[in-house]
DNA sequence: AGATGCTCTGAAAACGTTTCCATGGCTCAT
DNA sequence: ATGAGCCATGGAAACGTTTTCAGAGCATCT
């Protein structure tokens, strides 16, 4: 077995309490004493076992964080800025993945983390009235990023902001007609980022004394296919527009793959810009807007470590700048 | 405060020993009196304290993985397999990322995992001779993923012969100059990876009797814009090669930039393979080596979990074929 | 009828820390 | 010189479980 507090005190010939001090580093130990007990320490290689100190301090030293979809490049972003706060904590991360509704439901009926961790960081995920209920019952303090729950700290990007301006871009560059394509602007799981981006559009128009025609207006459903298809609705109208902004990138491919059946082509005949910044948005040329992912996971680690260790609890919202990447698709000029 | 188990027994009216038997499952409990128990402990939400249980089984239910690099989509393969595996059993899975020398040498050497989890899976990084013995002195069951060390139980992929199969297919299209673009051959971590897939590629040339040539070794770093730069770079030779064989896909999706720069198609004008069939390389149709990495995380989960569960402990060596991906990239034969 | 053995149960010990409290020695001001 | 106050220290309680041990109740066998 491992070497023990008494141990050390023993062969240190001091009281464990005084180990314990000096493991805690209390002023209260005379530097011959806290000396004589390191020398110990060392020479036996103890390590305080973990279990007993976090049963009397009521302290895991871990945080869990909750996420969806492991796979995509914008969760991997995310942990990633997490992980890069965490490590230099004295916390440990503890990562549960969460891929289908059962799981989710599973994961926040049961709340398995309870116990295990001081805090909870919650990626993307919308929590329901009850879920944010136990969970506050539960005391355990929580973070959202991407998401808002209750008054539970926030940190999200500026998806208004965003969708102005990205459609700013366009009008600088001339456009007048510009199309929105996005998918459900009520969905079932409450996610607000296509409204979000559609006041954005709106707000631009506006801004430039354009109008808002709902002809240019296509709300349909997050896929790609649905890109493809609002696309050439789009362009058979009787003036079709000059630009498309699409409210996410996979939903802007969609539009090109529309574009190129047409024997048209993103950025010569018709600009598109996308929303996220994927990885394809580089290889493709596609002009998007791009959101400080790993940025939002160190803000949303850093604010959790905060209300760890200071106690700051008060309810906050961490609203994130996003930037526009200029790309082909959008590079020359309305020719209205 | 939140209930302790003698909360429940006093007012089940029972011992806490009972209150412990119903919470383990114990055979030798009253079915009337488990009833009565549970009764109480779902009235009152009673949670057992882990620590306190911890304490006393030592026993954390917790597996630590070690890996580098979190941002890259091999790791994020293999995490997402380990964790698909972990999340169906009674484990938690502690993330440590490792993405500097200096921060491994730290883990190694304060092992903070130690007592706090139950196994450890390491991910890709080799290990020191000391560092294993400090392992194994720990008794810290262990699984390497990607990697070996000592007689610890590995999950790996064949490199040598992946690299081998790439090249061999370039050979059967015709293809007799043919470049290599990887990593660092002896990176600051102790890959191998780039080491051993270009002893498959100088393999497969030599099996074929054709030589292997200086000028066509293009050894740089893993990042997509040395693809794009040692692309150019071959181009420029007098007498430039005909194919091109990455080392891993993202060197691959530089060259494939590189080729487009100059006005020229991967798969017509210059055939080009990568390696690890990324979820890109499909949208891309880059032909290219599949490895299992989700499969390699399960398996490597998998022997740990049994190591843990039935005390299985032999060292073994689990070695995962990997197969050629062929695509668009590579289809045409050779023009020479 | 008594011994034996089985099933269910509760008291208490144990796990390895932190923390509270008491104590003894020392300094310092009076 | 003596009491007040401070500092370093050790003993012991406490944290919330699991597990050991012993015992009570009861049926079964001789």
């Amino acid at each position: 077995m491992a070497y023990t507090i008494k141990d050390v005190a023993k062969r240190a010939g001091v009281g464990i309490a005084t180990v314990s001090r000096v493991l805690n580093e209390s002023p209260n130990v005379l530097p011959e004493t806290r000396a004589r007990v390191l020398a110990v320490i060392d020479e036996l290689g103890y390590r305080p076992n973990h279990a007993a100190r976090q049963l009397v301090t009521a302290k895991t030293n871990a945080i869990a964080i909750i996420l969806p979809f492991l796979t995509r490049p914008f969760f991997i972003e995310v942990l990633r800025g997490i992980e890069s706060v965490v490590a230099n904590s004295e916390y440990q991360l503890i990562i549960f993945n969460v891929d289908s509704p059962e799981q989710r439901t599973r994961y926040f009926n049961t709340l398995p983390f309870l116990g295990r961790t001081d805090g909870l960081l919650i990626v993307s995920l919308p929590l329901a009235p009850p879920e944010i209920k136990r969970l506050q019952a539960a005391n355990l303090p929580a973070v959202m990023i991407d998401t808002q729950a209750g008054n539970l700290p926030s940190v999200v990007v500026d998806n208004v902001g965003g969708a102005f301006k990205a459609v700013e871009h366009l009008i600088s560059k001339g456009h007048q007609r510009i199309g929105f394509v996005s998918g459900q602007l009520e969905p079932d799981l409450g996610f607000t980022v296509n409204r979000d981006r559609q006041r954005g559009y709106e707000a631009a128009l506006t801004a430039h004394h354009l109008p808002v025609q709902a002809k240019y207006l296509r709300a349909g459903f997050d896929r790609r296919d649905w890109g493809h298809q609002a696309a050439l609705e789009l362009l058979d109208l009787a003036e079709p527009p000059s630009a498309i902004f699409a409210a996410n990138d996979d939903l802007a491919f969609g539009i090109i793959d529309a574009l190129r059946e047409r024997g048209l082509k993103a950025g010569d005949d018709l600009a598109v810009v996308g929303y996220d910044d994927l990885e394809m948005a580089q290889l493709i040329g596609l002009t998007t807007i791009h959101q400080p992912m790993e940025q939002m996971g160190r803000k949303g680690a850093e604010v959790l470590l905060a209300a760890l260790n200071e106690g700051t609890r008060r309810p906050t919202l961490h609203t994130l700048p996003v930037n526009l990447i200029e790309r082909a698709s959008s590079v020359k000029p309305s020719k209205a």
